[in-house]
DNA sequence: CTCAATGCAAATCTTTTGCATGCTA
DNA sequence: TAGCATGCAAAAGATTTGCATTGAG
């Protein structure tokens, strides 16, 4: 099980630890070999990526679990569920010890590159819906298709 | 078969036949009909629902059979194919007889409701997007999602 | 000790594909 | 008539669910 983060703390309970207790959930192995694989990638995996990730550790944890933990964990705001168009659902981690991270991205179609898009770039878009279209976005879902430099060479 | 569309053309083919028979596709019952359910409605329908649409005058047309002239349409531009979280695709007809239409999507994560935003309310952000990060946003195909008005109160 | 959490298998749901037949051009 | 288009059935792929068992608190 993974111990510490960061540098400053190599001792300690994984800064999730409190989350869970907190809220009454149980913390298995299954549910912290998931977390332990998202905290260390800065990709945007699938439930079956998280899957192998973790069955190599931990051969006993089934896909069903991993795709039970992804829903509990973003019912807890843990984690962020994205739809990339390729018919399979991606998670990335929405919260660390170092706060929240980006949320938008730009997928490109020719590729498949994905584009982390800082928050600031949509904060005014943001304003202009509210205005507009009375209408609040999350911005925290968003995805932009189109084509990225490469690909339009 | 649907004939005419509009005010004042009563009598002639549709305005679509020109874009098949010019692209070489062969203009079926299948597709007529089709066309002409989306043509008839404002709504963002999924493969089902232009199935069920197509199934009441046409009970012989099949959902195989939607699904291969949505996919022929979207590849000729007549539609475009969203995706709007809910685990199936929906789609628009892109193009008619009155020129383009909208293309960008509110989707209220409360209620479902789908708002449409028009096009020059994105248009500076793909600007950004392209100075900022390289990245052409075709924009075309963008959902974004919050909440609506009525679910905030 | 209790009941939430798990694993397995089977079920679901949307979309795709194989193949023989039908129908447009 | 030729070959694209179709319908049916089955396949494929991602995700969910039923149920008996396990293990965290």
């Amino acid at each position: 099980m993974p111990r510490g983060f960061g540098r400053g703390r190599a001792i300690g309970p994984p800064w999730w630890q409190g989350r869970f207790r907190g809220a009454g959930y149980r913390l298995t192995v299954p549910r912290e070999a998931i977390l332990d694989v998202l905290s260390k990638t800065q990709r945007h995996l699938s439930a079956e990526d998280i899957y192998l990730a973790v069955h190599k550790g931990y051969p006993a944890v089934g896909l069903t679990t991993v795709y039970r933990t992804l829903e509990l964990l973003a019912q807890m705001g843990m984690v962020f569920k994205f739809d990339f168009g390729d018919g399979r659902a991606r998670y990335e981690l929405s919260i660390g010890p170092k706060g929240t991270r980006h949320h938008h991205h730009l997928v490109c179609q020719q590729c498949g590159a994905i584009i982390d898009v800082d928050e600031s770039t949509l904060a005014r878009l943001q304003d202009v819906l509210l205005a507009r279209y009375d209408f609040r976005a999350s911005l925290r879902h968003v995805a932009i298709f189109g084509l990225c430099s490469n690909c339009r060479e």
